[in-house]
DNA sequence: ACCGCCGGGTGCC
DNA sequence: ACCGCCGGGTGCC
């Protein structure tokens, strides 16, 4: 019978496409975003898949094995999935084992109970086999039932007008039955307290930075010297893709491979992708460490290119270009070591058109122009696998092939030996299992593991548009010049498609979003490549697993993969698990095996959990940041770094209309906080707040439309008026509003009745699906298509009305100050000048024309070829550049460099000081050389200077939205702290 | 004999 | 499955 397989990550998906943060670490106290808030208030803590409560276990029965060709050890995770298409039984409950082939299925009765479960999102149902019975038919399982509170008795319900009963108590299901039926001692789960918990997060990818292995130098062909702590990463990296060391958490118990978490063998060495995660602090030089191990690191450890001293003869290229002096070539081949025509060329061809920076397009005896070593040595493949050419690195997921050699003698000395359904040669089972009992190994055969591909050679590196260009010119300016590297960005509609064409290459750089162009269309020439390497570069970028980039990620082929980030996780442990799948860490590239052994113990605060992330965090990560230090020594050195604080007094005017919209934010306030309705109403509190903090910077900030009160709206036309207004608020921030839907940022913006913002396309589609049930993905508040407030377009006139009413604030006046009296002193000293608020960066705009600054201006709704261009011409030391760029507190992410500034005005105070580092940071970094002067302007008396008292306090205070504290908990302390704002 | 009992065939959902 | 269940064969002890 041909086996079933069902891949698990597809059902399971679709139940999460919740956004929200179960496991938060954003790391403000009144979150500066809408949607950021009502997530953390608690509730969405229960539907996320990895929080929520144990309901109990029960035990039952797995039924039909002797049909299914899936083995499980004691102790051994398994899955359930629903098969509602069963043609036997519509609530049919499928069980398969780790490796996703399956075992059986849940009994009959027990199943309908499930699947009314299941069906209804009632709970998550998880199975564990606790022991194994010596029977080809059936096998017992342990079920456990997680689930949010509301939902409890709903379970508890359905189990029990069938008569099952469910176990409850602190360690169901941890204590686990021996073979000879005794039980191993309850295992007691240590929880964490959220402190605890917080260090631990914080410090997951500090400290990977002990000197994994030692230093290597680069190859030759890499011109430029590497610094210390990059000749370690070097090392580390090679030594990542040379090693065939198991991954962890795998035993090899004697011929056979044995994961300690989830208990399930294999029969083939589980060989994880060779790479990793390079998580070095912006500034570190990873791009350069990544083209040095491009060159260092071919096939078997030797170098790829080089400089070429022992070429014979120099040969004929099609499309040699002139070497950047003119030269054709001929005449500076002795000198340059031998270098034949055209060796050089592509340096420098990248700057104008960056199609095609060097087209090589011989292929005839294609390995002679790498390294000629390898024809030498023919195609050894490390002597652990055979190399089979023609096989195709393709995962053949659950496929159980038999290879049953040596099988009993090794199963011996396995306690879980016990043999259940024979692994028989061939597809057909063989309806009987002999009686002489053929003890086979309770193992998976493992999916085949991918021989290398010997002809694989490129390297792909995929990157976000805006740093294409640096990829092109670190490409240029570290690869010696004699050295022929062919790099082939493929970008543009008129890109070479070629499969053959791109392997040949040895870089091919391209873009996240060509990618997964191609990737949706039929025939991805990039997918059909053979690489030897994908290097994702601003990795993290890939954290939604349901973006198009990211599944186009995940399919590609390759023998290694890196991933270049320097803040891998961004918010959320979930952000994490998309990085662990593009590794195939096995078995956490399935999301099920993630959440249940690393994710949801994780969350809860389980210690083992904690212990296990951190293991596997470790055996896949390097990360240095500017503070680590290397035998003592920093690693980097940079200039100095200050910050002051300039208090600014508002006029008497000004002071005058703030203390009437505080009072009456106060008043307002001060009713919810009475009320105990604070939460409740927090869109409203929040938008209080963000109008005091525009009022702190310029009185018109706010708008005209921005001076309703708190009052309860009564006409529809006054609900829309509101909605309108806090959309406005929150996308005029300049914040990045995060849509919970699709977790990228918000496209398109719509506001619903309950003051939460999604993209149009993505709460459309929600609505859709659950038509007349339709949830509020955040606090579960009915919504209708209808219901949905839109961004009116902008009302133009206001804003021209605004700039045409110029008037000044304190804080301008403060800043112009600053800003004449640096000009008066060094005029060659450029400024970085940061607002959260957009509109305010407009405002600024007014005087520094008025007293001649030549300025730029970057913030979030540019386009990426607008950016570049702005920090291109921001960062130019021509005559006449600008001195000052206006940027948007969050725009352009991480890894823009703006070494040209050495001092940064903030000009508001930010909730989160990790942003304000992060900005500041894009100037105190490598190449800045001089000291860096940071100036925080705080409006005395007033909410920004209580954000700055409760910003320290916070440094050290923890919870939040963690999800071991309680709830209740955290609410007080968030009202606690809008009541210290507001001093009420 | 409209039962009980025996023993063979059979077996997930 | 060394079970349960089904249905045919059988029938005092």
């Amino acid at each position: 019978m041909p086996k079933q397989v069902v891949y698990l990550q597809g059902t399971m998906q679709s139940r999460w496409w919740f956004g929200g943060a179960g496991f938060s670490f954003a790391d403000d106290p009144v979150t500066e975003t809408l949607s950021q808030a009502i997530r953390g208030t608690g509730e969405e803590l229960d539907r996320e898949p990895d929080a929520g409560v144990l309901f109990g276990s029960l035990h039952g029965s797995v039924v039909g094995l002797r049909y299914y060709t899936g083995v499980v050890n004691k102790g051994e995770m398994v899955s359930l999935v629903r098969q509602p298409q069963n043609p036997f039984d519509r609530n049919a409950v499928m069980v398969a084992n780790v490796y996703g082939s399956q075992v059986g299925h849940i009994k009959r009765e027990l199943a309908a109970s499930l699947a009314n479960i299941m069906d209804n999102n009632f709970a998550r149902v998880e199975g564990v086999v606790p022991f194994r019975v010596n029977n080809q038919f059936t096998m017992p399982v342990v079920l456990s039932f997680w689930g949010r509170e509301e939902n409890r008795d709903a379970v508890v319900r359905q189990l029990t007008s069938r008569g099952f009963k469910l176990q409850t108590g602190p360690t169901v299901g941890k204590s686990i039955m021996r073979v000879d039926g005794s039980r191993d001692p309850p295992r007691k789960t240590v929880l964490l307290t959220a402190e605890e918990l917080k260090n631990a997060f914080d410090n997951l990818f500090e400290n990977l930075m002990e000197d994994k292995n030692g230093e290597r130098e680069a190859a030759e062909a890499v011109c430029t010297p590497l610094l210390p702590h990059q000749k370690q990463a070097l090392s580390w990296m090679c030594v990542c893709e040379n090693n065939t060391a198991l991954p962890p958490f795998w035993e090899d118990k004697g011929g056979l491979f044995y994961n300690t978490l989830t208990h399930s063998s294999v029969r083939e060495r589980p060989l994880r992708v060779r790479g990793g995660i390079l998580a070095d602090d912006m500034g570190l030089g990873k791009t350069l460490t990544t083209i040095a191990l491009i060159l260092s690191n071919f096939h078997h450890g030797k170098p790829l290119c080089e400089p070429e001293k022992s070429s014979p003869e120099p040969k004929a290229y099609t499309t040699a270009r002139k070497t950047p002096e003119g030269k054709s070539g001929d005449g500076d081949q002795a000198e340059a070591s031998g270098a034949p025509a055209g060796h050089s060329p592509c340096k420098r061809a990248s700057q104008a058109v960056p199609q095609v920076l060097c087209v090589d397009m011989v292929e005839e005896d294609g390995d002679e122009d790498w390294v000629p070593e390898q024809k030498a040595k023919g195609r050894p493949q490390g002597g652990k696998s055979k190399a089979t050419p023609t096989k195709k690195a393709a995962k053949t997921k659950g496929k159980a092939v038999s290879t049953s050699k040596k099988g009993g003698a090794v199963l011996e000395d396995l306690d879980f030996a016990a043999a259940l359904s024979g692994l028989t040669q061939g597809a057909p089972q063989k309806k009987r299992v002999g009686k002489g009992k053929s003890v086979v190994a309770p193992v998976e055969a493992s999916s085949s593991q991918s021989t290398d591909d010997p002809a694989a050679r490129a390297t792909l590196i995929i990157c976000p548009v805006s740093v294409l260009s640096n990829w092109l010119d670190q490409l240029e300016q570290h690869v010696r010049a004699d050295v022929k590297l062919n790099v082939y960005l493929y970008y543009g509609s008129e890109r070479n498609r070629d499969t053959h064409f791109l392997s040949s290459q040895h870089v091919v750089l391209t873009t996240y979003n060509v990618l997964a162009a191609d990737h949706s269309g039929s025939a991805s020439p990039l997918h059909a490549v053979s690489w030897l390497r994908v290097v994702l570069d601003e990795g993290h970028v890939i954290r939604n697993p349901n973006a198009q980039q990211s599944k186009a990620v995940l399919n590609l082929n390759t023998q290694r993969r890196w991933i270049l980030s320097g803040t891998p996780i961004q918010n959320n442990l979930r952000d994490l698990w998309m990085l662990v799948a593009f590794l195939r860490l096995k078995p956490f590239d399935v999301r099920e095996w993630w959440n249940r052994v690393i994710q949801r113990p994780v969350t809860q605060g389980d210690k083992t959990g904690l212990q296990n992330l951190q293991a596997l965090v470790k055996c896949i990560t390097l990360r240095r940041t500017k503070t680590s230090r290397v035998c003592g020594r920093p690693l980097v050195s940079l200039p100095e770094r200050s910050v002051r604080i300039e208090e600014v007094e508002l006029t008497q005017k000004e002071r005058e209309e703030y203390e009437l919209a505080r009072t009456e934010g106060r008043t307002t306030i001060s009713r919810y906080v009475a009320e105990g309705t604070v939460l409740r109403n927090y869109a409203d509190v929040l938008a209080i707040l963000v109008r005091l903090r525009q009022f702190c910077c310029h009185p018109d900030l706010l708008g005209k439309t921005t001076t309703y009160t708190g009052v309860v709206a009564v006409t529809p036309a006054e609900l829309r008026e509101r909605l309108i207004v806090k959309l406005r608020l929150v996308l005029g921030t300049g914040s990045d509003e995060e849509c919970a839907v699709c977790l990228d940022s918000v496209r398109l913006p719509v506001i619903t009745h309950c003051a939460h913002v999604y993209c149009r396309p993505c709460i459309a589609e929600v609505i859709r699906s659950e038509q007349e049930q339709a949830r509020c993905p955040l606090c579960r508040s009915q919504i209708k298509a209808s219901e949905l407030v839109e961004f009116p377009q902008e009302e133009e006139e206001e804003e021209s009305n605004l700039l045409e009413n110029w008037r000044s604030s304190s804080k301008v006046d403060a800043l112009m100050s600053s800003l004449l009296r640096l000009r008066s002193e060094d005029d060659s000293i450029r400024s970085l000048v940061v607002s959260q608020f957009t509109r305010f960066l407009t405002l600024l705009e007014i005087p520094l024309r008025e007293e001649g600054f030549k300025f730029v201006r970057l913030d979030g709704t540019m386009s990426q070829k607008r950016r570049a261009q702005v920090i291109q011409e921001f960062q130019s030391d021509a005559p006449g550049s600008p001195l000052i760029m206006l940027l948007s507190l969050k725009s352009g992410g991480v890894g823009i460099n703006l070494s040209a500034a050495s001092r940064v005005f903030l000009m508001d105070p930010a909730w989160n000081p990790a942003a304000e580092d992060q900005c500041v940071d894009r100037c105190h970094r490598l190449g800045q050389k001089r000291d860096v002067v940071i100036t925080k302007f705080i409006v005395k008396g007033s909410v920004e200077e209580n954000m700055v008292k409760i910003q320290r306090q916070k440094q050290d205070l923890v919870e939040k939205a963690f999800g071991t504290k309680n709830p209740s908990e955290r609410k007080t302390s968030r009202v606690d702290e809008i009541r210290a704002l507001m001093e009420l």
